[in-house]
DNA sequence: TGACGGCCTTTGTGATCACAGAAAGTTTGC
DNA sequence: GCAAACTTTCTGTGATCACAAAGGCCGTCA
């Protein structure tokens, strides 16, 4: 007798899709720094169970995009301004890495499509859409590094991203400015030209600069 | 009623357990390359059920220490020569940075203790036991970037040893040499000398070297 | 001899439950 | 009025089960 039947809809991978929407929000920074959650509550959002609940938090908490405390409690980290400078220092050492690979693929359509997206920035700019701008900004930047054919370091890359992201959206929410992206001009620049001590330097430039907010 | 009686001797977080165990095990080269393993196999071997074996397997997955097929089948991975050369590459980077940022912090002690940890790598390299020798050389390394006082860099780093063991054990394996570890010399000598450069340039000679085993 | 097909075993997945410890809310005592 | 003690609720952990699909095994047929 089946006890327990599964909903006719229901999607197989239960676990891999909770865990690919909630790391899309962590990333995007839809949750705040300290923001707690339960399995159940994750279980019921997504309509599943606690078993695939738990699968897609204990990945994430491995990837540090949750941290879980001595009893178990979930929430998104809470950075400290000594790991943000750590976070930003490894972006800084993999993402110029990850730009100067893919700099010599670097062709038209890629550079053009790279224009685009930062329009996009320029606009969530404008707009003060933090969570807009995390994502295109994100989007600009795994776009270039696509390109490195370098899985394993963009990975890495995008490790880094997901433990920021909270801090970012908090970050960011208080941030009142509305200049374009000025450091994507110049890595497009150092693209055309084909001038890769240019192009570590944007980029390196552009990655650390967020850590300049944190001292004002 | 109890259904489920514990035993009486279980630790508490047998996830856990499980987990550091099979991380240990995996990282210091016990298991060869897609070498398969089961949730059933890990529970009965350490006194568990399915769910704690799950648990650490599916973080060890999202730490690129184990493989799932799609149909979810489990194993330690198989590099590609690519792969090798990024995670060598991502090792360079990070473990670099680290080294540069113990330096200033190192004083005679952790030099002694780096000599006598180095003494173990010769041991282990003379009697070709290459478990041993991951295990020295992975020990002097992080005895030497725990003093960078970097957790998050610190991490990444432990991340690319994890998912390189198996592809090292299989490498030092197949190893015919005898020679005490030249490079390690050179980072102690750097670090007596206080010599940034030349601690970078030893650190990346010493965490690349072993791609050159593979053109062999 | 080799390939196809059917059967049985193995294996991961997800649901549910009992339990223990923590957290939060309530009452009591001074 | 306030803090301590008690009670209730909440929350993660681990065990067990049903199920489906994949893998492996063996026999049959060309």
């Amino acid at each position: 007798m089946n006890l327990h039947p599964r909903p006719l809809d229901a999607n197989p991978l239960a676990h891999d899709r909770v865990y690919r929407q909630l790391r899309s929000r962590i990333m995007h920074g839809d949750l705040p720094p300290g923001h707690a959650l339960t399995l159940r509550g994750i279980g019921k959002e997504y309509e599943v169970s606690m078993t695939p609940a738990r699968e897609a938090v204990r990945r994430l908490a491995a990837e540090g995009a949750l941290t879980m405390s001595t009893s178990g409690r979930i929430s998104t980290p809470e950075l400290s301004n000594e790991r943000i400078e750590e976070l930003a220092a490894l972006r800084a050492l993999i993402e110029v890495e990850l730009a100067s690979r893919a700099l010599p693929r670097a062709h038209f359509a890629l550079i053009e499509r790279l224009q685009t997206i930062n329009n996009a920035v320029s606009e969530a700019v404008a707009h003060r859409d933090a969570v807009g701008y995390i994502r295109t900004n994100l989007e600009f930047h795994r776009t270039l590094y696509l390109r490195a054919q370098a899985p394993a370091m963009l990975a890495m890359a995008e490790t880094v991203w997901l433990q920021m992201g909270p801090t970012m959206r908090a970050l960011y929410g208080r941030l009142r400015r509305t200049e374009p992206p000025h450091f994507h001009r110049l890595i497009i620049a150092a693209l055309r030209a084909g001038d890769e001590p240019g192009l570590r330097l944007a980029v390196r430039t552009d990655v650390t600069q967020g850590l300049r907010m944190l001292a004002t």
